[in-house]
DNA sequence: CCTGCGATCAACCTTTTGGTTGATGACGCT
DNA sequence: AGCGTCATCAACCAAAAGGTTGATCGCAGG
């Protein structure tokens, strides 16, 4: 019944495109606004709610930029009246916000580079209410579910991220005022969460973790 | 004179799309073909060559997942009689293959979320036979030139790889049939050029220069 | 109320790194 | 022949990191 009715959030104009040509060319969908950050897409989704041309799906990069990010936009999303279900795309399968988007309520993940067909029955179910998985992405999410990673703390992210600016145990002490101890301490469970014996391992697997970022 | 004949290359269907719904869009462009990757390009360049319908600018992403790179299949196109201009598209402006892909010969470097009218013009200067830089990266370029960044010899490489997996020197030593002595030396030379002065630092540095990739 | 967890700190000891100096052989370029 | 670079190694010392044990405090959840 009717057309699904599309919100694209991305960052990349040239994503945009891609999407709404790849969507356009299907029948029953199309892309009703689009945005390039998390904020301007929640009031899209309000402004065309208010125009009683509600959005069916909103389809959400996870790496934007400037602005909202796509799991804060999400969960924003979801506290709204009549929230729309959120299809997350995102370009890398081993993003560590997979489990946050989908805590936040998103109702589906998809990675960028999957074939047309597969984001266009992604679409219609996360739009017939359904939840919708890529399979790699639904496979490592069982995973994870089953033998959870253990989450590292606000405060052992933040150790990570000065660790991995090279600084010793002491500068960081120094900056987070705390002894060099308390610094031992939490790397002890940075270690042991991480599954590794060193701050140069740790690093390593943070990165590919995405816990923290390298610039770039 | 004429229409300008495009090919593009990139492993993101999503990407290719919207590239193509970007450059239609405006008058004198055609694509004229599509390859998931560098091998592909070639076979497309020199099929349409023969049939006297010659492609005048490639559209090349550096990353791509299977098949051959864009550095690589730079160069491949360069040695071909007739060889078009090949504009560069990356998502990382931070990307170390910059100078490589420059030196394979592309004529041009722009960044995938540029404004659509940055990306029309890039497209017809390399048609036209001109260099094209995105801002950002012209700079970024002329500033490795005047103050080069110095090069990690082979083996230094290798050293930072092992380096990543957080591997002790002495560990490191025994995996390449050296001396810890050895290992050490190479890290102080590592560390010189890399501008830090610790394993921690110089991984994350080596991360965000891509001399090292992370798993993911 | 008790338990668990996160964050904080101390003291002690071992291992690893980092910094320095100096030396050798191989290779390529001029 | 001489120069520079790369890769190799040694010996020594100071600094940093890692490992262990044990302790205190506050807060959230059952």
């Amino acid at each position: 019944m009717g057309e699904i009715r599309i919100l694209l959030v991305d960052d990349h104009p040239v994503v945009r495109a891609g999407l709404r040509a790849m969507l356009t060319e299907f029948e029953g969908f199309t892309v009703v606004a689009e945005a390039p950050e998390g904020g301007a897409a929640v009031k899209e989704v309000q402004r065309l709610a208010v125009l009683g041309e509600p959005v069916d799906v909103v389809l959400m990069d996870l790496q934007m930029g400037g602005g909202m990010d796509g799991v804060s936009a999400t969960k924003a999303l979801k506290e709204l009246p009549d929230a729309p279900p959120v299809l997350i795309l995102t370009t890398y399968d081993t993003d560590a916000d997979i489990l946050a988007a989908v805590e936040a309520g998103a109702s589906g993940y998809m990675l960028k580079d999957a074939p047309p067909e597969q984001i266009r029955s992604a679409v219609q179910s996360a739009a017939a209410g359904q939840t919708a998985l890529a399979p790699e992405v639904a496979a490592r999410l069982m995973g994870r579910i089953r033998n959870p990673a253990p989450v590292l703390s606000a405060r052992e992210v933040e150790l990570v991220e000065l660790l991995s600016t090279g600084m010793s145990n002491k500068a960081i002490a120094k900056q987070l005022f705390i002894s060099e101890a308390t610094v031992k301490t939490h790397l002890v469970h940075i270690y042991d969460k991480l599954g590794v014996d060193n701050r140069t391992a740790a690093i390593s697997v943070a990165v590919s973790r995405r816990i923290i970022r390298s610039a770039g």
